[in-house]
RNA sequence: GGCCGGGUAGCUCAGUUGGUAGAGCAGGGGACUGAAAAUCCCCGUGUCGGCGGUUCAAUUCCGUCCCCGGCCA
C-alpha cells in the first residue's frame, strides 16, 4: 500500500504526474474542508473541490464555501479548483469532475476534497465514453407521458433494473439512445472499469446532526436569507440547479411568501441531517472506514511534509 | 376539593359500533456509470396510563386509582 509517489521527488521535477491523489470524504459538515487546507497547506498541494454546489457563484453560505482568503494563494491560502466556476444556468457534471482531477494532477500533488462520492466514482472508474448532456433531449423525454415504457421499447435491460418512477435515470437512458443509437446498458456492460489509485480519508463525527441543526442557524446569522434574497433580486430563478438544493429551496419559498422563516428553518435542517445520512451511506457502500487521523494517512501516502 | 377535557409509536395525533391498532413528522436500510445537495425504492409490536370487573374476547364498556391541561371553589 506504498506508492511510488512516497519517495520524494527530485528537485525542480515535476514528478506529481505521478502521484496519488488523497481524498477527504465524508458528510457535510464533519470538517473536510479545514482538513483539506491544513494538509494541501502543508505538503504544498493544490485542493480540487469534489462537490455539485460549490461550483456555482454566489451560493457561497449555504454550500459551506471556505473564506476566500483561504483558497487565494496570494492571501497565504491555497489553491482551490472548482469552486465559483459556473454560473447558476450552466451545467457541470460528473466528467468536468473527472477531467479536473487530471489535469490537476499533471502539475501538482493533489488533495480532493468533498461529500460528492457519485464525482469520487466517476473519476476512479471512469465514465462511459457518452457526449454530454443534451437539455432539449432530456425536456423532450421528460414530457412524455410514460417515458419508462419508452425505455423498455429501446433498451429492455436497463428498463428492467430502473424503477418507473426513477425519471432522472430513465431519461438519461433515452437520452444516451437517441444521441449514439446504442443502448446505455450494451455500454455499461462493456465498460471496462478503471482503478484509478488514490487513498480515501473519511472524515466524521459521532455528534454531527447537533452541529449540523447548529451551523443551518449560523449560516442564517451569516447572512443565508440575504445571499438568496440576492440572488433572486439578480433574476435567478427558483428551478436553477443550485437554488434547488438544501435550504436555497426552503429559503427561497419563503422570500416569496409560502413559508414561515421557523418552518423553511426548520425543512433545512431536516434536508442536512437526511444529506449526510445518505453521504454516509455511500462511503458504507465503498466500504471505506473512519479515519481519526487525516495527517497519518497524508504522510503514509506521500510521506513527511516537504517543509517539516 | 368539584366539574369538564385528555393520557395510543421518539413527537403530534387518528382509530377500533368489543376480535390486541395507523397517519404525519422524526428515525433507519438500500439503489446509483456525464442532473448526484439530484432522482428513486424499502422499513412501524407499541404493557393503546395502572389495577380490578363484565365478556368466549377489553386498547375499546363499567368501576377505581394515578398523571397532565382548563374552568369553578
Amino acid at each position: 500500500m506504498i506508492a511510488d509517489s512516497a519517495r520524494p521527488a527530485p528537485e525542480g521535477e515535476p514528478r506529481f504526474g505521478h502521484s496519488k491523489p488523497l481524498v477527504i470524504a465524508g458528510p457535510t459538515g464533519a470538517g473536510k474542508s479545514d482538513v483539506a487546507l491544513a494538509i494541501a497547506r502543508a505538503w504544498g498541494a493544490v485542493v480540487v473541490s469534489m462537490d455539485a454546489m460549490q461550483v456555482y457563484r454566489g451560493f457561497d453560505i449555504g454550500t459551506a464555501k471556505l473564506p476566500a482568503h483561504d483558497r487565494d494563494p496570494a492571501r497565504g491560502g491555497v489553491e482551490h479548483r472548482c469552486i465559483d466556476i459556473r454560473e447558476h444556468d450552466e451545467a457541470y457534471s460528473a466528467a468536468d469532475f473527472a477531467q479536473a482531477v487530471d489535469d490537476a494532477l499533471q502539475h501538482h500533488r493533489v488533495v480532493i476534497c468533498g461529500g460528492t462520492t457519485f464525482y469520487l466514482r466517476a473519476w476512479e472508474q471512469g465514465l462511459i465514453a457518452a457526449p454530454p448532456a443534451d437539455a432539449a433531449l432530456r425536456a423532450r423525454f421528460e414530457g412524455l407521458e410514460n417515458p419508462h415504457e419508452q425505455l423498455q421499447i429501446i433498451d429492455p435491460v436497463l428498463a428492467a433494473r430502473l424503477h418507473p418512477n426513477d425519471r432522472m435515470r430513465v431519461v438519461r437512458g433515452l437520452e444516451y439512445h437517441a444521441q449514439t443509437g446504442q443502448r446505455l446498458s450494451d455500454a455499461h456492460a462493456a465498460d471496462p472499469k478503471l482503478r484509478r489509485p488514490c487513498t480515501v480519508v473519511w472524515v466524521d463525527r459521532g455528534d454531527l446532526y447537533e452541529r449540523l441543526d447548529d451551523r443551518v442557524i449560523s449560516m442564517m446569522n451569516a447572512g443565508y436569507l440575504e445571499e438568496v434574497r440576492g440572488l433572486l433580486e439578480r433574476g435567478v430563478p427558483r428551478t436553477a440547479r443550485p437554488m434547488k438544493s438544501l435550504g436555497y429551496e426552503h429559503l427561497a419559498a419563503h422570500l416569496e411568501g409560502e413559508l414561515p422563516l421557523d418552518e423553511a428553518i426548520r425543512l433545512t435542517q431536516r434536508d442536512t441531517r437526511h444529506f449526510a445520512r445518505k453521504q454516509r451511506g455511500f462511503l458504507r457502500t465503498r466500504g471505506d472506514a473512519v479515519c481519526d487521523d487525516p495527517i497519518a494517512q497524508a504522510r503514509l501516502t506521500w510521506g513527511p511534509p516537504p517543509h517539516a
